[in-house]
Parts: structure tokens; C-alpha cells; sequence
DNA sequence: AGCCAGATTTTCT
DNA sequence: GAAAATCTGGCTA
């Protein structure tokens, strides 16, 4: 091809969360955050998928990165509600959560799938495949997509340019819950939240009834 | 659709 | 030194 159109933009932009209307509570937040927006801004343009999964690490979780305490690899967890806690696991994917409670509480949402909205043949061409419905599937996937890495782990997501929070382009379908995944500690707690019958959520069917 | 092994490296014990 | 909030491809059925 000669010429590359710019790509179609949608037709609304998301307005952008402020951390007051963030919940508190960190399992109150990852209920929240199903149906909102996370809006990745990069060179080559924007990227926005709507949250379709999500789960909570909440306080006294021996399944939480921050239940033994502040480390290097951690510290974006006690940060404030509202940022970035960026990890690489498995010796090659990222994963994203959103800092959850208080300063120093260590707590946080994993964000797990993304429904792509915009900026798709982005996100095809970050993870070298087609089909839509993998694009942000799992949150390796989703980082990946979004070439989320350990740049990002620290910022705001209430005041950041290259990555934040937007408010629902629609209201959700309901939400169910399930036992969290890929974790060998407190296994059984519906802490795991997802839209109901979205093709976007990952995870075993199972689990996604 | 479900199970399993392999990849690969950071992190903390 | 072992485990890890995962993904992929190959196999079975």
C-alpha cells in the first residue's frame, strides 16, 4: 500500500476517572473497574479497550504481592489508589494492576481482558496476530497489546498522559464472580469478576458461568 | 474443548 | 535454588 489513511478514531473519548470516584475498598474497585476504560496513548497513536476482567488482592491475602510487605518488585502496590503496579512473571510477560486503598496498604486489581475499542490494528500488530478476540485476552496478552512494561509501573492513571483510567462508553452487562486464576494460595475466594457472557474474558468456561 | 509440557528470567528465600 | 497473579503449541478426543 502507498498510502496508510489515518486510522478511525471513536467517536467519543472516554472522560478520564478521578481517583475520588475510585472505591476504596480494593474489592469494591475491581467491581468498579468492569465496564470502564483503559486508554493507552504511544507514538503511533491511541489504544482503548474496555475492562472486562478483573480481580482483587485484597488486605491480609496471602495470594497478594504485597502480603509479606514493601520489596523492589512491589512498591508501586502501596502506592495510593489509582496507580500503576507493573510485574514480570514467567520470564517474559507483564501484567498490570491498579494500586487499590490507602498509601502503604499494599493492596491492588489485576487487570486480566480488555474488549477492544480502538486503536486495533495497534494492538494486532504489538501481539503479531489477527484475531480480535485474543488481542487482550489474559493479562500477558493485554500488556502485550498495549506494550505495558516496567516504564509504566509507578505512574498515576488519575493524572498520566500515556496511561489512565476512562469512564464506561456503555454500561456493563452484569457482573459475576469466580475463584481467582494461576494461583496456588487462597484459592477458593470469589475474587475474580467479569462482565457475563463477553467473548473477551479468558479463562476456562467453568469459570465463566 | 481440555490437558500438558516448555519457554524464560526476575525475585525473594 | 525454587517459585512464579502466563502463554503457546501439540496432542487427545
Amino acid at each position: 500500500m502507498i498510502h496508510s489513511p489515518k486510522q478511525p478514531t471513536s467517536a467519543k473519548l472516554p472522560r478520564r476517572l478521578r481517583r475520588a470516584e475510585l472505591p476504596q475498598d480494593t474489592e469494591a474497585l475491581a467491581r468498579y473497574l468492569i465496564g470502564k476504560t483503559l486508554v493507552r496513548e504511544t507514538p503511533r497513536g491511541r489504544i482503548i479497550g474496555r475492562i472486562v476482567e478483573t480481580e482483587a488482592y485484597v488486605l491480609g491475602d496471602s495470594a497478594s504481592h504485597g502480603f509479606r510487605g514493601l520489596t523492589q518488585r512491589n512498591r508501586s502496590l502501596f502506592l495510593h489508589r489509582g496507580h500503576a503496579y507493573v510485574y514480570f512473571i514467567y520470564g517474559m510477560h507483564y501484567a498490570l494492576n491498579v494500586s487499590a486503598g490507602a498509601k502503604g496498604q499494599g493492596t491492588g486489581v489485576l487487570i486480566r481482558a480488555l474488549e477492544p475499542v480502538e486503536g486495533i490494528e495497534q494492538m494486532q500488530r504489538n501481539r503479531g496476530i489477527k484475531n480480535i478476540h485474543e488481542l487482550a485476552k489474559g493479562p500477558g496478552r493485554l500488556a502485550e497489546a498495549l506494550k505495558i512494561d516496567k516504564r509504566l509501573d509507578g505512574i498515576d492513571l488519575c493524572t498520566a498522559k500515556s496511561l489512565w483510567l476512562g469512564d464506561a462508553l456503555a454500561p456493563p452487562a452484569p457482573i459475576s464472580t469466580s475463584k481467582r486464576i494461576g494461583i496456588t494460595k487462597e484459592i477458593h475466594r470469589p475474587l475474580r469478576f467479569y462482565e457475563r457472557n463477553n467473548p473477551y474474558v479468558s479463562g476456562p468456561k467453568r469459570l465463566n458461568q
